[in-house]
DNA sequence: GCAAACACTTCAATCGTTTGAATTAACAAG
DNA sequence: CTTGTTAATTCAAACGATTGAAGTGTTTGC
């Protein structure tokens, strides 16, 4: 059906190895022949069949990424910066998402161990119990990076964003803005990123001698819904609250767009500061002050780490690269 | 390095050949013969190897996508619906962003060619002139099917959003609500999808005897800083615009909020309809009325056409399959 | 003039799985 | 006791590319 390399060689009356050298460039052969060859396969429109070349050499230029979910902002961001550095590779990726199912992450990861993947790039789902699937690309050496949604449990690189410090200063802000009463929205926390947000927002917090009120902080699980009805509650009991700090974009809106509707002042009575700079921020009215930690860098250096690894220049262990972020003040949150 | 079927046929005494077929549920394997060898797989974590596999079988379970963006919340939903599918054949999915880029896409397909996946679903690159590289698909009798972005340079199935009925709808809803002069901020029109929209806008003025005016239909090539400079340029010279159709809700959100920068009243003085009922319609103030047109499903749907080529169940050729979509009425436009 | 060095090229095995055909064993039929 | 039938298993050749080792000539050195 589609061309070989034998079809090559038997229409230039040479041998198949003479063939896959020339392709590949190997010193051995001369010019002339090299040119023939490449000549050739060029004019037949030859293309190497990855699975014959992948089972000799062990190596099937693909690696695996395993999202919780496709269609966000984030994740979509940094498949970018990988997608990226992929090509750069020659490498293609085969993306998987796991719509925050652990059973499906472990389907997926034997899936691509399957496929001989040479490397995976993992955010994890969300209520990461047993991870014994991770441990299985472990076992198996095939180099592995954590991106985003991490776990401590692997000794293998991880790429995160400035989490904690990127909380801790939008907090600050909310604070150094005059705010006093300040609730988090939170997400779940046993995703690292999430807990490492909450941290930042105790510490901002303590650092500024403000106690911390544990009934301030909401676990919303990431859902616009639990966002909308804890602002309804919390305004309802306390109406000091002046400030909130959530975990994500999507919340972050959500909190205005539920102000709004209890016509509560935005940023007059209540600052609110989110976290990622999604796009939504700027069309939401008024445009959402947050946190900047670009998707797309975390991606790309995630997947730069793992090519070191595949292309053995070094394995650093359970080495951790935050990328930074910056505050990004809209108007969402003024001087009181 | 990993388990292969050779292990576990010396580890049980017998030879490779029967403990494939036992594997595989070949009917001429003992019972006895079956479970111990699928016992023995299971314990030593037998995963086959899909190379060496698809080499032999000429089947890669694989198939690869290409997408202009991986980032927009139409190619994110888009590729939901398709992995969805994918997962329920057991196939993997290998998505390759194009950036819109004809060169990219080039490459791409013959990295996917040469990867041998077994079918093909696209959304092409904006600006298509030469299309030779889809034609290596067709010749090398790989399944493909179009969505969304589509050509019909192909006999091959297409996935399409309901392009001009939605814009008719759209449009006819902007007169009914008693619009006049209605400006069209368009697509590419070189991409069926645009082109389709725009000839809807046409149409839906054409029924209610609305002449059509070329100049207030705007290409903005799906930029928002297009869109805004168009608003700005068309409002000051005519006072008189009283409605605003875009070809995609991003450029219905910038509209707004560039009609709203010069103090212009939405929807008193102009009425704004978008395309795609994307997430940020209802973040925008005020929200965006839109058509829905549900890519989640053109993914699944696409997904589920080439499957049954893959499976050979029936090779409709250049059929083509439209999403119905609805419109979605919200705050943007309303009766005069 | 013979061996050694060199430049190419081919041979043949291999990667792990699949599969048509051949083999073996057990048993029934004549 | 031979033959035929069936059931279960093994043999061996693929699939297409890669690669160490062996094989060609040709040239160089002494």
């Amino acid at each position: 059906m589609s061309i070989t390399i034998k079809d090559i060689a038997s229409t230039l009356g040479i041998s198949p190895s003479t063939v896959s050298r020339a392709l590949n460039g190997h010193p051995d052969i001369s010019e002339k022949t090299r040119k023939s060859v490449k000549d050739l396969a060029k004019k037949m429109n030859y293309q190497v069949n990855q699975m014959a070349s992948g089972l000799r050499t062990k190596r099937s230029f693909t690696i695996g990424v395993l999202v919780p979910k496709i269609a966000s902002h984030f994740f979509s961001s940094a498949l970018s910066g990988i997608q990226e550095v992929a090509v750069a590779n020659n490498y293609q990726v085969l993306i998987c998402q796991t719509n925050e199912s652990q059973n499906q992450e472990r389907k997926y990861v034997k899936s691509l161990l399957s496929a001989k993947v040479d490397g995976f790039l993992i955010s994890l789902a969300k209520g990461q119990k047993t991870i014994t699937h991770i441990k299985a690309i472990v076992d198996n050496k095939v180099p592995l990076v954590f991106f985003d949604r991490i776990s401590d449990s692997f000794n293998v690189p991880k790429i995160e964003a400035e989490d904690f410090k990127g909380a801790h200063r939008a907090v600050t802000h909310l604070i150094d803005t005059g705010c006093r009463k300040i609730v988090h929205l939170a997400g779940p926390d046993n995703l690292t990123a999430s807990y490492n947000r909450m941290q930042g927002y105790k510490q901002a917090l303590k650092d500024k001698n403000i106690p911390i009120d544990e009934k301030l902080i909401i676990p919303c699980d990431f859902d616009p819904e639990n966002a909308k009805k804890a602002i309804h509650r919390l305004m309802g009991q306390n109406g000091d609250i002046d400030g909130i700090f959530t975990v994500n974009d999507e919340l972050g809106v959500e909190a205005i767009l539920t102000l709004k509707s209890m016509n509560i002042k935005v940023p007059d009575q209540v600052s609110v500061v989110g976290f990622g700079d999604f796009p939504i921020c700027r069309i939401v009215e008024p445009n959402l002050t947050s946190i900047r930690h670009n998707p797309y860098q975390i991606g790309l250096e995630a997947a730069q780490c793992l090519f070191s690894q595949i292309n053995h220049k070094n394995i650093d262990g359970g080495s951790r690269r935050v990328i930074p972020s910056e505050l990004v003040v809209r108007d969402s949150s003024k001087t009181k």
